[in-house]
RNA sequence: GACCCCGUAGCUCAGUGGUAGAGCAUCUGACUUUUAAUCAGAGGGCCGUAGGUUCGAGACCUACCGGGGUCACCA
């Protein structure tokens, strides 16, 4: 980037930088020796015997400086935390000297001892320092006060959307509290890995880029390989690959990795999105309702420390067991009406009495969705197995053992939104190829959604696939209830953006 | 893709047709336990971009760029 970018406190460091060199100071020094975090120090102070921290090193990035005269202070940050460090000038002239070419978010280390201030806040009494990195760019300096109430109060957040997500590692640095999330997201998909480890089940990874797209609803995105000469798909599902796994022989395999649907973005989507799957042989749906609570009541316990949240103002808790509940009663209790078989036309009468907005020319299952969209799911605040859906609106899931003309489904909703979505999976190739058939026929008549059929796919169920359980969750959105943040883009650290023009 | 709101200093924001502002940040000076340090002074702006209306536009109109939100599509 040019100086001509540049403004003119920007230029002022560059300056600075250019002092510092002359002076014969390394201003991007290899290495420095730290010993303690500052979390460490303030966490293991004692007034009555601090003698543990009377040699210690630390080292972050200056986040206020007053200086005054002879003495100076700082506050230095790393791993989210603050801490003070006191200099003089008498103790420490060498780096004294250049004090004045310091500015917020150069990184420092020091070396000294931990002691309590007159006002009585832990600080490190520096015998020596160094600059460990000049920063050429100005940090949004927040400034943090703590009123009589003990309160923290911040002044000037830095809060512009577009720029915390564009410029996310400012954001980390000025807004250390946004790092929690991101701590929790962490620990929500080691606590999956554990818990899924700990029951024997193998994490695999399958392809991402496919010469045909399966396994969900959704546009893909394209690309072409060169040396190949063909056409890749990115995936939008974990799906075919993982079954493929349980026809070879695992009997349990699960994969936590991105799909990608170019599709819309709003709140609730980013076209790059993190979904596990998981498939276990001689199970099926209810096998996997028991695993799943337990599963969601973990990581929130994982995340949170506790087996509830809160979201937009809902208290959602995930003690085990959930409600479980059929798609139709679900539809019953909260429209009064029995839709079970009923034909495109008399869906579409009932979608207008009741003031469900639709598409007149929606088939039917679209009008059952749209109804229990609109009716019923925002009513599903504490976490839900909706249980039973029409075969024809699932593709993949085997017919329902007892019921005629559903599937063995089910998805799990939370706070108004879906968290989960499983079957017993279809392993009879003769019904399997069918459905696929009549997804292709879809397609052909014009819905962009509808599914391909993969003969290849179809082969390996014709090889033979045991009794499966398989389930799916969107991890990004598991993270947003779990950390009651209602934006995808606040729980990603780089949410996709329209590149800036020029 | 449609509609609504927003875009002014590094950050947060005022400025409702008449000389571009404040706080913090920055710079100069004072100050050896301060902490939103304090005190005194100073610098910093293609007011998102391009047209238009007007004697005069940061403000009004149009288009475009970027963001946020609602809807549509979806997990």
């Amino acid at each position: 980037m040019s100086d001509q970018t540049r403004n003119d406190q920007e230029l002022r460091r560059l300056e600075e930088l250019r002092i510092i060199r002359e002076s014969g100071v390394n201003p991007y020094p290899p290495v420095f020796e730290k010993t303690h975090s500052n979390i460490s120090v303030l966490e293991t102070f004692s007034d009555e015997d601090a003698s543990h921290l009377a040699e210690i090193a630390v080292a972050g990035r200056i986040m206020a400086v007053r200086v005054m005269g002879k003495a100076a202070f700082m506050h230095i940050q790393d791993d989210g935390a603050r801490l003070q460090l006191y200099f003089r000038k008498d103790e420490t002239p060498q780096f004294y000297e250049l004090i004045h070419t310091l500015d917020i978010g150069d990184i420092i280390g020091a070396r000294g001892f931990a002691f309590r201030t007159r006002t009585g806040e832990i600080s490190v009494h520096a015998r020596e320092a160094a600059l460990l990195c000049k920063s050429l760019r100005v940090l949004p300096v927040p400034k943090e006060e703590t009123d009589a109430d003990g309160n923290k109060v911040v002044h000037d957040a830095f809060v512009d959307k577009e720029l915390r997500y564009r410029r996310r590692y400012v954001d980390l640095i000025v807004n250390p509290h946004i790092r929690d999330v991101f701590v929790k997201r962490s620990k929500i998909i080691a606590e999956m890995r554990r818990f899924f480890d700990g029951r024997g089940w193998l994490e695999v990874e399958t392809p991402i880029l496919q010469p045909l797209y399966g396994g969900a609803s959704a546009r893909p995105f394209v690309t072409h390989h060169n040396a190949l000469d063909v056409r890749l798909y990115m995936r939008i599902a974990l799906e075919l690959y993982l079954k493929r796994l349980i026809v070879g022989g695992f009997e349990g395999v699960y994969e936590i990795s991105k799909n990608f649907r170019n599709e819309g973005m709003d709140k609730t989507h980013n076209p790059e999105f993190t979904m596990m799957e998981l498939y276990v042989a001689y199970r099926d749906y209810f096998w996997m309702m028991n695993m799943t609570e337990n599963l969601i009541c973990r990581l929130c316990v994982a995340a949170n420390g506790e087996s509830s949240t809160k979201f937009a103002g809902n208290h959602i808790s995930f003690a085990a067991p959930f409600r479980r509940a059929t798609m139709y009663d679900l539809l019953r209790e909260y429209t009064g009406l029995d839709l079970f078989g009923k034909s495109r036309e008399e869906l579409l009468a009932t979608a207008r009495e009741i003031g469900v907005e639709v598409d007149s020319t929606a088939g039917a299952m679209k009008l059952l969705d749209e109804i229990f969209s609109q009716k019923v799911q925002p009513n599903l605040i504490q976490p839900t197995f909706v249980m039973d859906y029409p075969v024809e609106m699932s593709p993949l899931a085997k017919a329902h053992r007892s019921t005629p003309g559903l599937t063995e489904r089910f998805e799990l909703f939370a706070a108004g939104a879906e968290l989960a979505n499983c079957f017993t999976e279809l392993n009879d190739p003769i019904d399997q190829r069918a459905r696929l058939e009549e997804q292709a026929a879809l397609r052909i008549s014009g819905d962009d959604e509808a599914m391909t059929l993969d003969e290849d796919f179809i082969y390996a169920i014709e090889v033979g696939m045991p009794p499966t359980a398989g389930i799916g969750i969107g991890i990004d959105r598991l993270v947003m209830l779990l950390t009651g943040q209602e934006s995808i883009r606040d729980v990603l650290f780089f949410p996709q953006m329209r590149p800036e023009k020029q």
